[in-house]
RNA sequence: UGCGGGGUGGAGCAGUCUGGUAGCUCGUCGGGCUCAUAACCCGGAGGUCGCAGGUUCAAAUCCUGCCCCCGCGCCCA
């Protein structure tokens, strides 16, 4: 069996639904894969959920279900939503599955045997209560920093010799410049192992969900460990993997560095495979203001963009995402970020794909209607259009090539704006009114040809935009890239549809939530922290540390364990006894392996010290201040 | 302090590796066209390429120093 052109996506965690990051990914991916079809290759593109972390267990509870019942409807979801989105996968691969639990097994076992894993003790005193381990020195009174019980722990782990691959790492990828893409994260992943791998430990307790270790049901494999083997054990592995290795793997720049692009191919030089031939870490499309986007938990669901588009610009779901993902290919962001904002979506919708391209085909359809009553004498087409086609289309391949998706619009709307120039140049109306027939026909025609070749170029990001081009030109979709800027089609009659807009114009939104200027917040936004008065019980400096006081403070009923940078202006004697103003609700926080669970405020000294607030007079601990 | 990325006409970016016309999209101004969804086409204005030195016949591009911004880490909570 021939080897099909391989491209993967990352398994995406089960714990929440995909997002226009994953979809990035995985459109991109599909991409690909559409591109490769027309190029006439025989391809597999896998995708896939990553179900064993410990999380999802955790989360299935949460759930009220079943872990299996859980991942079940989550992955169900997932296969959903790529499906609306138009990816077409030919494997969708879920790390619970038999095959894959093998493969793992086999994995491990054979690593193992090669001594490429080893086992070693991991001990210390281990906090149940919030899952930490901590050093002798670290336990106060025989009790975890936080006043909890812990107990003697003693874990063997297994660990994988990843240190052992550094130079064998480095090696293939000076040899071989397309393995990392782009550039930047090649000389990042670089640095990154120059920097020194450490060996990683790849099993932790079983916990009763995750892939127990062969020979050792004590112990669970590790889920980064686990998650990557999908690429091999969804295409048979080890039974038989003729399609390994892949041509590309597509996946978020986050995920390359530390596991794709070191872990991964480590495992597979002790395995003795081959490594994928392009490992691709795009960045993300960001919105806007992120940190305001953030504290928003703002997400912009790809298939809610969609859905919206579809009422405002009159065209049905399929083109709606189709817009959708033209969008995210256009804006492909390969070396750096992409900040997306509503506004920059609909100008690049109304520019690009409302007033260049579907008034460019509605000019073309409703001339040849009005003009020719929508018959086209077949005959040959304009030499100065074909070469414009066969410059796009290399262009288009060269940029698909190097997987710049964004440089491949770019290319194809080349051949858009060639066809608003053609039009206006040859003034279709003027040869009608005068009656140049003949000039006229090679004119409807060529243009015609221009717009096949665009659905053609197209139909890779936007199939279903690319057939309603095809369509009303009378043709069926394009199949075979060696039809794309073919003249032999034009040599027969061409019969067109009636003409009707493919998109209409998107109208200025409504007005959206008044704006508030980026140096001022709501009172509603200032409420949210919330401010109490607390005493200090105790107080005493965090060892090994320079700046840091650890206080206990009383807050009406409550104790708790604040950690202030104030070591070098207050002693624990300053301290001891005096009120505070403590931000209350502020997300925990370790430093020096102790939790912080609070801020108390101070004043920023010039020195860049800290200058302790407290009330003017005393006021019951648990006072809520505003 | 560390690591990484970045500072190019009003906005967003390309160009920097491989020195030699500063390019693109949007906006703006003027003109054209009337087939089309107030869309399309042409042209103009607007930049000391973060700052200061250096190398060179020539620097956005190479070298040195500095300033500022963003992300990650941190004895910032």
């Amino acid at each position: 069996m021939p080897k099909r052109f391989y491209i993967t996506t990352p398994i995406y965690y089960v714990n929440s639904v995909p997002h226009i990051g994953t979809a990035l990914t995985t459109v991109a991916a599909d991409v690909t894969a559409r591109y490769r079809r027309l190029r006439g290759d025989d391809v597999m593109l896998l995708t896939g959920t990553d179900e064993n972390a410990t999380k999802v267990a955790e989360a299935a509870e949460k759930a009220g279900k079943s872990p299996r019942d859980f991942v079940d409807a989550i992955a169900r979801e997932f296969e959903k939503i790529w499906k609306s989105l138009g990816v077409v996968y030919d494997d969708f691969i879920r790390t619970t599955e038999d095959r894959h639990v093998v493969a793992v097994q086999e994995v491990f076992t054979r690593l193992l045997d090669a001594g490429h894993i080893y086992k070693d003790k991991y001990e210390g005193w281990y906090d149940v209560g919030s899952e930490t381990f901590f050093k002798e020195a670290d336990l106060v009174d025989g009790k975890s920093p936080d006043g909890n019980e812990v107990r003697w722990v003693s874990e063997e782990n297994y660990f994988f010799r990843l240190s052992a691959f550094s130079d064998r790492l480095l090696k293939h990828i000076e040899e071989n410049p397309s393995f990392i893409l782009p550039e930047t994260r090649k000389n990042e992943v670089v640095s990154f192992i120059k920097g020194g791998l450490r060996d990683s430990a790849i099993t932790r307790a079983n916990t009763g969900w995750g892939i127990p270790v062969p020979g050792d049901d004590s112990q669970v494999i590790y889920v980064w460990f686990d998650a990557l083997i999908n690429y091999i054990s969804a295409i048979g592995w080890p039974t038989n993997a003729p399609d390994w290795p892949a041509d590309v793997q597509w996946m978020g720049k986050d995920i390359l560095v530390r596991f794709h692009a070191t872990l991964w191919p480590a495992m597979l030089m002790g395995l003795g495979l081959p490594l994928p031939k392009t490992l691709l870490g795009h960045g993300w499309i960001l919105f806007g203001d992120e940190k305001i986007s953030k504290s928003k938990g703002n997400v912009v669901a790809p298939m809610e963009l969609a859905e919206e588009l579809s009422v405002r610009a009159q065209c049905s779901i399929e083109l709606a995402v189709d817009a959708v993902r033209y969008y995210m290919c256009r804006t492909m962001p390969f070396e750096s970020d992409y900040s997306f904002s509503a506004e920059d979506f609909d100008l690049k919708f109304n520019t690009e794909l409302v007033n260049d391209l579907s008034n460019g085909v509605h000019r073309v359809i409703s001339m040849s209607n009005n003009f020719l009553g929508g018959k086209i004498a077949g005959g040959d087409v304009d030499g100065e259009l074909v070469s414009a086609v066969d410059k796009s289309k290399s262009a288009f391949a060269d940029s698909m090539d190097r997987y710049r998706i964004d440089e491949a619009v770019s290319a194809m709307r080349e051949c858009v704006s060639a066809l608003n120039m053609y039009i206006d140049t040859k003034k279709p109306w003027e040869l009608n009114k005068q009656g140049r027939t003949d000039e006229l026909a090679l004119t409807m025609r060529s243009l015609c040809y221009l717009l096949r070749s665009v659905a053609g170029l197209i139909s890779p990001i936007a199939p279903h935009l690319a057939s309603s081009i095809n369509s009303l030109l009378g043709f069926p979709d394009v199949r075979a890239w060696d039809a794309i800027g073919n003249t032999a089609e034009f040599e027969s009659d061409l019969s067109l549809s009636a003409p009707h807009p493919i998109y209409s114009r998107l109208e200025k939104k409504m007005e959206e939530a008044p704006v508030v200027p980026d140096d001022q917040i709501t009172i509603d936004d200032f409420m949210k922290v919330k401010l109490r008065v607390a005493r200090v019980l105790d107080a005493a400096p965090v060892p090994d540390s320079d700046k840091l006081m650890r206080l206990d403070l009383v807050i009406g009923e409550e104790k708790r364990q604040v950690l202030a940078g104030i070591a070098q202006q207050y002693s624990a004697e300053d301290l001891i006894g005096r009120q505070v103003v403590c931000v209350v609700n502020l997300k925990p926080r370790k430093m020096r392996g102790l939790e912080s669970r609070g801020m108390v405020l101070a004043a920023d000294a010039e020195d860049g010290g800290a200058i302790l607030l407290m009330p003017d007079k005393e006021a019951p601990e648990g006072t809520s201040v505003h």
